[in-house]
DNA sequence: TGTTATTGTCTCAATTTGAGACAATAATAC
DNA sequence: GTATTATTGTCTCAAATTGAGACAATAACA
């Protein structure tokens, strides 16, 4: 009770401020409730990832944030990838609601507020017990500018099979996104979503491959895809290399739902 | 603001008065989350779901709930759901956070109170926006006893194709649902947990009927089904009609993860 | 003993998938 | 020019899976 009085005294402070939506107090947010959003990417015949690092702690975590009082779940979600990417129409999926008490561990916000100079009294609001909606989010690699928030030194790339141990459940959250989006890839069009708007067959392939983290047979594949019939065929891409040149695809335009 | 002065208040009181988690003001539980479960039975050869009937307006819902501050998001389903439906252990799986803006309707709520011949002031906790996390369950018919709630007349199964209009966004919750469960068809095993322990392969195929709202060709899915090696075979079920009896199966156990 | 409705299994065709063969390039080496 | 190399697009054939029906094996009853 005593933290929620505190709590309270921090709103009313910060409204007659006239502050609103703001992450120093929590004021104009939903209580609770957060969001870790597990951005991927395909570069380099790899599957990436995005993390933050945190100031001064060598603490790792998933970009994530908070819902405003106003503010549809998933725009919150759109607003702050937006932030972090640059990027405006993201192409995002719901995952998994973490809720367990075990993932309450205020020690570890504390000492990210310590390590930014922030004072971290026992009522502060992000040491309060969140439920977290993990997403997952795929953008094209290319697209992207990345861009650190207030805490954090980096917001970088990492290797899906080399990432460093993350605070709180964000490994475990890391592995269910991975799980969910593989479990996805034939219902939703996932592929073209980390790729440019065209891309050649083998580009393709190797999202799929990064992905399940197996080796598909090319011709199969090749198949398989083109009898979707959700590829259009573009001019041939000439590398320099010497071979045959590849034809480029896009993906058909679908209505959202 | 005003609001939230209000509920403070009330929750000092609550707490003074040795209250704890009381539904009547909210205190003891996290703020803005609620949850709504749909409650999958099968019976007479139909897909039925549980829905509570509000007193005295004519308002159906699905069973939902809010989670307690010291309790797993997950816990606190299935304690709403063990209240609901005196079953122990029961199947759950999350489905989608539904979290706009619109679906927050607190004439809906007011109503509701006052019906019940409760007091519904601006600032009751009940009235706040609430973002709803919907899962589904699955329950032998046979085992479940209904219990209503206080505020509702009955808890009773409703035919899936058969719903009367829900209040707030749950018949979008029920969609979705079923799209889940659908989708789930085949990657869990759904089947058996609508089932008693042990059922004739016609009934699990009826069942898979009408989950998917389709016919199966019944040699085709007994092939499948006993191909996939989790069906246990036992003794014949002599029904005292005028045919060849059927085998009895049951589900191989296989370790929850 | 025959009749009826239903069940378990088998068969054969149709379809899909796995795995490889092969011709068609695009640049380079000669 | 011509041969060489790596890669791509398509085709073929076998293997596996699925669709659709045939059929014998019942339980109870007339």
């Amino acid at each position: 009770m005593k933290i929620e009085l505190l709590l309270l005294k921090n709103r009313l402070m910060a409204k007659k401020a006239g502050q609103d939506a703001s992450i120093a107090d929590g004021e104009g947010y939903l209580t609770n409730i957060a969001y870790d959003s597990v951005v991927f990417g395909f570069w380099g015949g790899q599957l990436k990832i995005l993390l933050m690092e945190y100031h001064n702690t060598g603490l790792f975590a998933l970009p994530g944030g908070f819902v405003k009082r106003d503010e549809d779940l998933n725009a919150a979600v759109k607003r702050g990838l937006k932030e972090r990417t640059g990027i405006d129409t993201i192409y995002l999926e719901q995952c998994y609601v973490f809720g367990d008490v075990a993932r309450h561990q205020p020690e570890v916000l504390r000492t990210i507020l310590k390590a930014n100079g922030m004072p971290a009294p026992n009522e502060h609001w992000l040491l309060d017990r969140f439920i977290s909606i993990a997403y997952y989010a795929l953008v094209n690699y290319n697209e992207v500018v990345l861009v650190p928030d207030a805490l954090s030194d980096s917001c970088t790339w990492y290797d899906v099979n080399k990432l460093p141990s993350l605070i709180l459940d964000h490994s475990t959250i890391v592995a269910k996104a991975l799980q969910t989006l593989r479990a996805n890839l034939d219902s939703k069009i996932v592929g073209g979503n980390l790729l440019p708007k065209q891309f050649t067959m083998k580009e393709l392939q190797q999202v799929y491959e990064a992905i399940l983290g197996t080796n598909i047979r090319r011709t199969t594949f090749q198949r398989k895809m083109l009898g979707l019939g959700i590829l259009k065929r573009h001019q041939k891409k000439y590398s320099g290399k010497a071979h045959k040149a590849p034809y480029m695809y896009s993906f058909k335009k679908t209505k959202q739902p």
